[in-house]
RNA sequence: GGACCCGUAGCGAAAUUGGUCAUCGCGCCUCCCUGUCACGGAGGAGACUGCCGGUUCGAGUCCGGUCGGGUCCGCCA
């Protein structure tokens, strides 16, 4: 039977079995250390100089524990039977027991079947796991109730971002950049609902926070008073999340500035000037960041109140003032949330003022004909969080098979 | 879409102002070593310097094109 090699301590004098992947060998002339990796641990294995076993095979070791002060872990198994389960045909292309794996972004992701094996690769995904986790635990913690709407969608949804268009039998169908129609009427089904799915964005960029596949963290809310209720509840909730990677320093209030106001701060702080006109930028948001840090010791920071020439025809306003909010993590948005119209006049009159198609987008007006409370909601970068914590260089270091302009395979 | 940058063994890098057999580390192959843990030691193989053309006595290095890749901006999460 196979033990997991974090069990390995608790059976010392015991002769067991273990399956996993030789990630290094030291060969002493009569002696030799197996590195074996399961996914629970690694162990040194002691086996002859002719086991005729190669770094990247899969073997079944069968043998002694024993208790060793000259082994990392203090113990180490005693080979007595080595079986290749299945052997490594090719010579790997790089060393994926060094201590870091060191290639160029674009070997990582050409080779990414492989460089997933590594270690401090594979430690990215397990927090990302984590993560995915302590959404789903927060969000539930909150009322709210996970939903999973579609991918594949019959008429395109907000202005700006564009995006993929798929042949769907004898209809043209586009690709989701976001679930947000569907959970804002979701909200006159359940009140309170959120989705963890992807959305495809068509955009032709070439940063190191975007990729053209991601998984958004969704969230829309009924009956809130003001958009501050919306902020509120992702406050919570990113603090409930983030201890659960045991990041502990979230404020119980994050700080939360007008962006007219954080563009003076910018300006007379920093001296980098952003004209009134304009958005904020990406080197204005990381002084925002700066700001955040400095003056409140935080890592976050939502800026509120944006044009609404900059926000899309379903955003609650007050004037010409959007009622919504980005949230910075550390210098870079995670997060973009705020109160929807909910009156189908307004929101009717909200799409001829952005000039939206209302032909193809009934089954969604409808739902406000037939009343929806008043709500809101965010959508968050889940891989831009991960990026942001372990300070990744790309965004693609943070997702499995990244999808960008110039890669759609592995 | 705009601006800028980079292509040198399987991988990561080096090559004064253009100048002898293109260098180093990891990995690979052979040999030595019973306690290594980034094991060590000796030897070896592996590159038409992305591709095409040009300038020059001479090009990895300069110029043009081409293909591949990256960064920043725009836009966004």
């Amino acid at each position: 039977m196979r033990l997991l090699i974090k069990e390995i301590a608790n059976h010392e004098g015991e002769t067991v079995n273990i399956k996993g992947r030789i990630f290094n060998i030291r060969n002493l002339g009569n002696i030799s250390f197996l590195i074996i990796r399961d996914y629970s641990g690694v162990i040194q294995v002691i086996a002859s100089k002719d086991s005729g076993v190669n770094p990247g095979d899969i073997v079944s070791i069968s043998g002694l524990i024993k208790k060793d002060e000259r082994a990392k872990g203090g113990y180490e198994l005693k080979a007595e039977n080595i079986d290749i389960i299945t052997k490594n045909k090719e010579t790997l292309p790089f060393d994926l027991e060094k201590e870091d794996i060191n290639l160029n972004l674009n070997t990582l992701l050409d080779y990414r079947t492989i460089s997933l094996r590594h270690p401090k690769i594979q430690s990215i995904f397990r927090l990302y796991d984590v993560l995915l986790g302590a959404y789903n635990k927060a969000m539930r913690e909150e009322g709210f109730i996970e939903i999973k709407t579609p991918k594949i969608l019959g008429s395109a949804s907000e202005g700006g971002a564009n995006f993929f268009q798929v042949d769907y039998f004898d209809k043209k169908a586009v690709l989701a950049q976001s679930p947000q129609f569907y959970k804002q009427i979701m909200v006159g089904v359940f009140d309170r609902v959120f989705e963890v799915g992807p959305v495809f964005r068509a955009e032709p960029h070439f940063t190191t926070r975007h990729v053209n596949e991601y998984i958004s963290l969704d969230a829309e809310m009924g009956y809130i008073d003001n958009f501050y209720d919306v902020i509120k509840t992702l406050n919570r909730v990113i603090k409930k999340m983030f201890s659960e990677m045991n990041i502990n320093d979230v404020p119980e209030e994050i700080p939360c500035i007008k962006l007219s106001e954080i563009k003076k701060i910018i300006k007379e702080r920093y001296g980098y000037d952003i004209p009134e006109d304009t958005d904020i930028d990406p080197k204005g948001e990381d002084l925002a960041g700066k700001y955040a840090k400095e003056e409140f010791n935080s890592d976050f920071i939502f800026l509120t109140h944006y044009p609404m020439d900059y926000r899309p025809f379903y955003t609650m306003s007050e004037g010409e003032e959007a009622m919504g909010f980005d949230l910075l993590y550390k210098g870079l948005e995670i997060a973009t949330g705020g109160q929807r119209i909910n009156e189908y006049d307004q929101l009717i009159e909200s799409m001829k003022k952005k000039n939206v198609e209302i032909n193809g987008m009934e089954f969604y007006i409808n739902a406000f004909k037939h009343a929806i409370p008043p709500h809101g909601g965010w959508g968050m970068g889940s891989e831009r969080i991960i990026k942001q914590i372990l300070g990744l260089d790309s965004i693609k270091e943070a997702v499995l098979f990244p999808r960008d302009v110039k890669r759609i395979v592995p």
